[in-house]
DNA sequence: ATCATAATGTACCGAACGGTCCGGTTTGGA
DNA sequence: TCCAAACCGGACCGTTCGGTACATTATGAT
């Protein structure tokens, strides 16, 4: 049998899939194995901690992305209005415009929290932290920084709940659109 | 065996627990036996479509708690300003400060979605479109109501994550203040 | 070419799943 | 009091679950 994958990295973003569409114990492996063309024997040798580490691994590589194309750039670019609108730009592209859903979001929503808290908790700091530092770059009071940040960080996530409710993405654009408005408003 | 519960619609808010807690696959007839009391014959006859049809019940119950402290108040109460203040309160007390989670929200993030599509979509278009008309009689456009009424709902669906996320109920009331202060704003 | 290791698929395991079945008990109305 | 219906629990069913074991094949280094 010819090897399938690369690395296991590769695997990873297909696990993300099977996670977001059927939830944690939706996943079932079977579901795993057929999203990933790989038998359950592959999918131990990859990942022998099971589907909790193949979940761990997801949201390890969700943060990496993260990390990489909002946190970092909201870090470096000096400019506020430059680094809120590459944000915009990078949520919208991860999010697909709002038909996809945040992943760390809603593993938060039930008991799936409990196993994975500081990954899910580690996400929201870094995001909300990251952004209220570039707004106190941009002249917003550093007290009232954080509450900013954390506004827009609750609102990314509602707009992401709605636009999936309704099935409506323009409510994700809009409510983006607004976001930034108002992040961009001091 | 003495009977249990007095009716079925005694049952449905301990299947709202379990649902909640659990996600909808996670929620294993063991698990609501134990939660609601009763075996699974019991289960079975009041609810003779299984699981999917507790979670029917479940989102019908919400349904009902919503229309009757939130979407009619909205409707009926002249002063926007007292129709506001009354949601607030009553979608606070309704999610215990933002430590309990939305279940027509969570149920919208991953296929769960798809065996409930018209009961979610209802709930929040009902939601939007009852806070909508309360704006207009306070004087917002009848063009800009619906999108500051949607704004609305989607921070508050936000505001439930992001405080589950981080585990603290300051996070949602923080975010409540900000909502209806916004929405009293004009 | 050889060989150790990585990767693979699938049979198997015990437990748990949702759902069916049905004998037994309780309840309420006549 | 009697009786039909409602309610009850749990044994049972076939299927699926996550995970283990291991023979086989592919790969890369020497």
């Amino acid at each position: 049998m010819a090897r399938k994958i690369a690395e296991r990295s590769d695997i990873v973003p297909l696990l993300a899939e099977v996670f977001r569409e059927n939830g944690f114990e939706g996943a079932s492996l079977t579901l795993i194995g057929a999203r990933t063309g790989l038998g359950k024997g592959s999918l131990y040798h990859f990942f022998p901690g099971g589907k909790e580490e193949m979940a761990e691994a997801v949201l390890g590589d969700i943060e990496r992305w993260f990390e990489a194309h909002v946190y970092r750039p909201l870090r470096e670019t000096q400019d506020a209005a430059q680094a809120v609108g590459d944000m915009r730009q990078s949520v919208e592209d991860y999010f697909r415009s709002g038909r996809r859903a945040c992943l760390i979001g809603a593993f938060a929503l039930d008991n799936v929290r409990d196993r994975f808290s500081a990954k899910i908790r580690n996400y929201f700091a870094a995001w909300t932290e990251a952004l209220a530092g570039a707004l106190e770059r941009g002249g917003v009071d550093p007290k009232e920084a954080p509450y900013r940040a954390e506004e827009a960080v609750a609102n990314i996530q509602g707009a992401l709940v709605l636009a999936r409710a309704l099935d409506d993405p323009a409510v994700f654009e809009r409510a983006m659109a607004r976001i930034v408005a108002r992040l961009l408003a001091g």
